[in-house]
DNA sequence: TTCTTATATTGCTAGGTAGCAATGTAATTA
DNA sequence: TAATTACATTGCTACCTAGCAATATAAGAA
């Protein structure tokens, strides 16, 4: 059952689309996808992203701001990890709905004949 | 218990990361709200948004490319509605992870003495 | 100190898009 | 037919931001 439908102000809205628009960007979620199991260093998540370190930064700035990832410093290095539950479960459900969405479309296509598949 | 991190192409990432993108318009969140329990006009939406009528189509056409909203034609008008529904669960979470994030920062601040309040 | 390594920051440019205004189109009514 | 209503589309502009390049900062090593 779904909860009741709630009033919301304009700063709320501003506040929920932030965060989506947080993780709308591929890179941001590379980023996240590297975090999935544990903390990494700002080098890690460069050489797990073939990104510049300026730009994987610059990422790790917004992922922070918005209170998705939290950082460490140890010595030289700085160790990134995801702080908020919540990532995990919405990329799960936006997985699943765009995996039904296509599962969908494909079964509204024709079958294909045996023979002229992979032609 | 989350699932395993599982390998993410990049097709994959963008298609993830387009679809926060719909959700990441305060306006089209507007829209979804107003749908949140049945089907609308674009007149209705027109008037519960305040938006330009231009918009509000524009606005649609991105939630239904998304399959987010899907249309029914009757006489004149067009009843749009939302055909996902992980749409309400992704802004229950998002709302949630908000929640529990501003009010950790609240408590974080120090206390505010009774007579100050509301100054 | 100087050198190097790791990370952050700044200035810039190109691409994307929300909102606006105007126009197009389809269904209904007169 | 013409006029009206409801919605969609197009062209435009302003704003935002991802990525790049260069520079800055900070910590350890020499």
């Amino acid at each position: 059952m779904r909860r009741p439908k709630r009033e919301l102000s304009d700063v709320a809205l501003h506040m929920i689309a932030h965060r989506f628009k947080v993780l709308a960007e591929p890179m941001r979620l590379k980023i996240l996808h590297a975090l999935w199991d544990g903390e990494r260093t700002v080098g890690d998540l460069v050489a797990a992203t073939n990104a510049l370190q300026a730009n994987i930064s610059k990422h790790l700035g917004v992922l922070q701001q918005a209170g998705l990832v939290s950082r460490r410093k140890e010595g030289v290095n700085v160790y990134y990890r995801i702080c908020d539950e919540t990532v995990f479960e919405l990329c799960e459900v936006v997985c699943a709905s765009l995996h039904d969405r296509l599962a969908t479309q494909l079964g509204e296509l024709p079958p294909v004949t045996p023979e002229r598949k992979r032609a």
